[in-house]
DNA sequence: GCAAAACCATACGCTACCGTATGGAGGTGG
DNA sequence: CCACCTCCATACGGTAGCGTATGGTTTTGC
């Protein structure tokens, strides 16, 4: 139970590959251009090997970019879990996770790249189940701020969509989000006002 | 100043073609496959043609999506200006628009195409002048709310956040979006509630 | 009814990627 | 030290699409 997948040599050039460096420069190449971009020939040549090196470790294309979409997965779940676990309130883990999209632009890239072939057959598992995962996640946290179920449920779904909405803005229009720093402030503040106000409990 | 586009014959099989007839194409396949289905040699196929036509009426393959591109647009906006133009109440408007989304799936599988690709050099452009008008009309709905300009444009982005992150959530998860009819229906209530309550004027 | 213009078919070459086949190099254990 | 297993390079063949070239076929205008 190795498991290393990225092979000793540490810093040295030429060193032989595992199956863990082939996933790093999917990531890096989903982050860059997105789904299309994971593709075995322009990687080999940014890890300045040979198709043969992937197609040792992998049987195929979407088997590399199927196993760099599950690695994503677990990255990214745990790096969630790490940056709420700080918090304790509900509604400051409501803002924590409605701010990053926000805040960090830059290392939300792959998670765009995600969105942005959410059809293609490879993608679309994973996806399913990081929305779902997260939906969840939020009715239960509008469940503890005193919501009832379906009211949660829905409140959830609409925060996502506000989420998943933002993702998409800045992404492509970026020009009509507010640009200073206090005003992004101010609208995260009246969004998550919006989002908790009114429709106490057993409403749903 | 003809214009036609399309050539007569209407009807017939074997006719020739015109601009109009390669961006209906194109069109269709935009909503089947996404902006990377028009591609000239399927288009010809098709259409019963073959390339030469293709690059009589359009020099690139680029100029016929850009084209088809453009006559989305209007006929895009001119079908929610009809749309929205039967309501005169603004929040009557508000929900005819955020409606639309959950209501028609199929008919809006330009617009998802369109979002998928967001970054797509031909696109982004169209994308922005379409997003940038919506923003502005919903943020002059809220206003006649009576809503302040800053509180109105901020919840117009949230509006067409919420508006995003659904058409989202339909394409690549509608497992997680509500099932039935009467539930829509309250999900919808409850959106245009929460997005139209509170923070009154002059708080922006 | 015939020249000119508009339109289309076919053949070609090019790029980018997929996947296979095969002959190695390079470490590693007995 | 050598057989073996791991890993990689190269060469090949295939698909899908772009764009060009060139000659042919319809229309249209006069």
């Amino acid at each position: 139970m190795s498991e290393r997948g990225v092979s000793a040599h540490d810093g040295d050039s030429r060193r032989r590959l595992g199956k863990a460096d082939w996933t790093a420069a999917a990531l890096a190449a989903l982050a860059e251009g997105g789904v299309a971009a994971v593709a075995i020939e322009p990687l080999a040549a940014r890890l300045g090997t040979t198709k043969g090196s992937a197609y040792w470790h992998y049987p195929s294309r979407d088997a590399l970019l199927h196993a760099t979409l599950e690695r994503w997965e677990v990255e990214h779940t745990e790096a969630i879990i790490t940056m709420v676990g700080s918090e304790s309130d509900p509604a400051r883990r409501l803002r924590v996770l409605l701010g990053s999209v926000l805040e960090h632009a830059a290392e939300n890239q792959v998670e765009i790249a995600v969105l942005a072939d959410a059809d293609h057959p490879v993608v679309a598992p994973v996806l399913q189940r990081v929305t779902e995962r997260r939906v969840s996640y939020l009715a239960s946290l509008f469940a503890e701020l005193g919501y009832g179920r379906g009211e949660a449920r829905r409140r959830a779904l609409l925060a996502y969509a506000a989420y998943l909405g933002h993702a998409q803005l800045l992404r492509a229009t970026p020009e009509v989000l507010p640009a200073a720093r206090s005003t992004q402030r101010r609208y995260l503040d009246q969004t998550i006002r919006v989002l908790t106000q009114g429709g106490g409990p057993s409403t749903g």
